[in-house]
DNA sequence: TCAAAAGTGTTTGTACTACACCCATGC
DNA sequence: GCATGGGTGTAGTACAAACACTTTTGA
């Protein structure tokens, strides 16, 4: 049965916001585009969805070509429809965002796509086709789900101090929040452990370092910060 | 330029979840299938996304035809992308709801498509297509929406009692909320005002009736219930 | 005058805020 | 021993939960 053949598709893609946190800033991937339109400008990663692919196998393809990375968080964000928003003709987006520790993955190296490069947010240029909506989407949405989710999970290192994982918060909801309070709520949420090592070589006070409860990833909590 | 013209391109669609409040319950519209798949089976109204349409566009087409209604309030759910979804074919669905006061439209009268049926949340048929996830998703949608977002705005009368509004909450968070407390926090959170009449003919004491703040419509506030 | 729903307060406890102090480490 | 960040505790306060009484109406 191909009952659609009679019928003019629109086109559908995915668009990518990989957020990645390295040295106490939140960054996003952008793509330097070589082809019209948008020639030289910033955009974000996307792909066309082919006939038979889902939209996490199209975003497996992205981030695989282009950061090397597999098996990141995804989440679908929002479908974009405005029929010129593409000046080729009609493309449909949906938006995802993932989390990437960048630190992971040949980002520093020279090994990753020359066309690639992380923008922290405070410092994006202006990208190409409606993406700084897409932008604008995708960081209110992880700053919700910060609240009720353990993003850090995703975005830190296997072991990490309170302290980072502080950074980390404060850095994405970019508000200050009190230390004291904010380790005591983190804990009282029982989603990390103490791992029973210190960070070391500091020249201070070695901190502990946690480890987030692996199997509580599925199981939201509520911080109220 | 046509530059997709090479690209087998997945079909587009809406499928709708119309949110209906009347005589304490929440009911959803759904429509009778007459074609293969699922013939005579319950489904979510839908419609293909036409090569130069928006979603709006086809929503506000789907919904005119079978319910008269104009102007509701919409919003994008999730979009769907099982390729095996719909049995003929790859066909990608963005899911939207919409609410609206059935009163206002042509509900009880015979002159809503007879394909076309409200039913209360509770007894829903199984659905076919995937429309069983739509439905539970769209549920936990307006669940977390009644609590930032004056839903009521677009369920109840243009004049309505505290204990409407309030039956209305407990109906669409399935829980018992305090009656005073109730009071108490919607008053504070400012987005209805007392209208000065009071609802006449009851048996027991006339109610003050309340309206909701228009120009409050896109302020969002925050209820702790 | 009775039943049923509407309107108005008060008490109680919890949990968030805003602090201050001590501890460990490298220099 | 001093500077710097890490760890722990506490008092004040605001707000939400739980609950009781009075008022208005029709029958």
């Amino acid at each position: 049965m191909k009952p659609f053949s009679d019928y003019q598709n629109p086109a559908v893609a995915v668009d990518l916001v990989v957020f990645g946190y390295s040295r106490g800033q939140l960054s996003v991937l952008m793509l330097n585009r070589k082809e019209e339109p948008f020639q030289d400008r910033w955009t974000l990663p996307g792909a066309f969805v082919a006939i038979n692919e889902t939209f996490q196998d199209a975003c497996t393809r992205i981030l695989s070509t282009k950061l090397g990375a597999a098996g990141l968080y995804l989440e679908q964000l929002f479908t974009f429809d405005d029929p010129q928003r593409d000046p080729r003709g009609r493309v449909i987006s949906v938006a995802y965002y993932a989390l990437v520790n960048p630190a992971r993955f040949a980002t520093t190296a020279g090994n990753m796509a020359n066309d690639v490069k992380w923008f922290p947010i405070t410092e994006m240029p202006e990208p190409g086709f409606d993406h700084r909506s897409i932008l604008n989407i995708a960081l209110r949405r992880l700053q919700g789900k910060i609240m009720y989710y353990p993003v850090g999970f995703e975005l830190l290192d296997e072991e990490f101090t309170m302290s980072e994982l502080h950074q980390l918060y404060e850095c994405i909801l970019s508000m200050p929040i009190d230390r004291r309070n904010f380790s005591r709520k983190i804990l009282e949420a029982n989603f990390i452990e103490p791992t029973g090592h210190k960070r070391e070589g500091l020249k201070n006070r070695h901190p502990e370092l946690f480890r987030f409860i692996k199997s509580l990833k599925e199981h939201h909590f509520h911080l109220k910060l």
